[in-house]
Parts: structure tokens; C-alpha cells; sequence
DNA sequence: CCCGCAAATGCAACAAGGTTGCGTTTACAG
DNA sequence: CTGTAAACGCAACCTTGTTGCATTTGCGGG
């Protein structure tokens, strides 16, 4: 799980965004690794925060939110809302592993906790809809909470 | 559908809000009143611009702000963030029109389309879980946008 | 009907998240 | 090696949402 920081890797994301035919810099490969060694989607601040761990120059405010916007128009990255209303990026891909699950949100909390349920086979779709994902989310309150507010 | 603007509706606010055990303020009923008449969730922005139609003294951005808390506080409202990452809001009770329904979003759209199947029944939870609401959510292209891109 | 107090409001200032414009640097094709 | 379009850094700006504080107002009790 904890990989170490081989330079292969480095090449791997380098090897992504030149596939998907945009320049290779080093600010792309550097927040593209962050991304894919990430387990949640990251916020700009967030992955800020990483990038400006090593010596490195700390790349710029604008110029971060300029490379994920071209990872996300390129298809390397995602881009969905949190519940604050901030926008969090992720790996294409690593969201696959949660696809077709079943999740549980906590409306007190607002963990997310995966059900080990396969979701339902799909109603049946009006004529030309093309399904692609689907999710059975349930919301109610965690073990955590109800126990909580009980007391 | 276009209701007019009797003095009766005012007063279903007014009520509602008392009932509630918050105080009744010109600025909560109108509020409430503007969600109630809404179609869809309305933005901090919106409601701004809808109130300032009559001549009423255009409340204080940071009031609607407050008012919109309070509402969302004593479950008169409901706080959601839409795919901007802005706050949106919807009078309680809007929304339950649409609570158990299963819905497919066409990613490409963005619409949301209700479909008349019910949702399957909701798999076992874990030991002190409180279920509250299940969203049965499909994600893919609806006919138009499948239209559009096969030419 | 008036009084008092907590709640609600208005105003100003601030903070976070995100975008735009522009001049400079850099990847990379030829 | 060189030219050029893309990427970068910087400064300024916008939108959305929050905080502090003084003033006004709803409303329960005299």
C-alpha cells in the first residue's frame, strides 16, 4: 500500500499526460502523482498543502487551478463538488472502485460509508437514454450519530 | 399555474414560521413565501434578485444570508449545493415530491429526469444505522444529448 | 397600552475559493 | 538550434459566504 517513491511512477504519470496529448511539465506530473497516490479526492487547498511539502519551488496558486482544469479537460482528472461547496479532484479512475456500490451518507456527520450490497439491477430505461453509472445511495444517520444524539 | 398574489399565501408563511418558534419578520416571510413559489432551489443571488422586484426595501445581503440559516435551522428549508459549488435552497416539503423516486442524470446536461419505477427495496444496514431516504440515482446521457452526439 | 429584552437587521469589513489579463518562460516540433 | 504555441508566475479582481458590532423590532409580560 505505502509504495515507495520510485521514479517509475513519476514516468508513469508523465506517460498519462503525454498520451493524452499535452505538454509534459513538471507541475502536471507532480500534481498528477499526487492525485493518483491519494485515497479521497483532494481540494485545491489540500493538494497546495502537498505540493509544497519537498524543496520545491511551490508552485503558483493560479497556475495549480490552471493544471487541474487541463487534467480534468483531458480526462486524466475529475472534478466534483463537496458538500461545502468546494470542488475536490480526483484521479480518472480512481473513482471506478466506487462506482456500483451501495453508500450509506451520514446526514448528521456527512461520513460516506460503503455498503458491501450490490446495488439493484436498473429499471428499465425510456427509449435513447444510455445509462452509465448507477448509485443507491441511502441517507439517514451513522451508528456513530444516532447513538449520540439518543443520549 | 400563475396563482394570484392573494394575502392568504402570506399568511400560510407567517403561520408556518410561528409554528416553527422563531420569530415572524416582513423578511422571513417574504423569503419563505419566494421558496415556496420557486420551482426549483433557488441561489443566494437569485432570491436576492427576485426580492428586489417590488419596491420593498431590498433586504441586506448578509440578512438574506441569515434569514436562509434560520430557515434551514428550524427545518422550514433545505441547504443543498448545487454543481457550481453554490448554495441552494428549497422550501421543505418541495422536495419531498421527489424522495423515493428514482432519477437519471444525463451527465452531459445535466437535467434530471424522474422515471416512474419505485426504488428497490434497501439492502440490510449495519447495526445501529437509521435510514432516512434512498436515492436510487442513474448517471448516463439522456435521449437528446445521445441524439446530438451520435451525429 | 407601554416596556424591556432577546432576537433580528443593517453596515462594514473580512476570508476563502476561484477567475482574468498580461508579460515571461519553457516544452517540443521542425 | 531555433521559433512558437502552450504553460507559468504575478497581480488584481470577482463571487460566495462569514464575523463583529451598533441599531431596530417582534412580542411576551406588566
Amino acid at each position: 500500500m505505502a509504495r515507495a517513491l520510485a521514479p517509475a511512477q513519476i514516468d508513469v504519470s508523465a506517460d498519462l499526460i503525454r498520451a493524452a496529448g499535452v505538454k509534459v511539465t513538471r507541475g502536471r506530473v507532480r500534481v498528477l502523482d499526487a492525485l493518483h497516490s491519494a485515497r479521497q479526492p483532494l481540494s485545491h487547498a489540500e493538494l497546495e498543502a502537498r505540493l509544497g511539502d519537498p524543496a520545491e519551488p511551490a508552485m503558483d496558486r493560479v497556475t495549480l487551478y490552471r493544471i487541474l482544469d487541463s487534467l480534468v479537460a483531458c480526462g486524466l482528472a475529475l472534478k466534483a463538488v463537496d458538500t461545502r461547496g468546494v470542488f475536490r479532484f480526483s484521479a480518472a479512475g480512481a473513482q471506478r472502485q466506487h462506482a456500483n456500490h451501495v453508500h450509506f451518507r451520514c446526514t448528521d456527520c456527512g461520513g460516506v460509508f460503503c455498503l458491501k450490497a450490490e446495488p439493484p439491477p436498473p429499471p428499465r430505461l425510456p427509449r435513447g437514454f444510455r445509462l452509465n453509472e448507477v448509485a443507491f445511495d441511502l441517507r439517514g444517520t451513522c451508528a456513530g450519530c444516532s447513538l449520540r444524539e439518543g443520549a
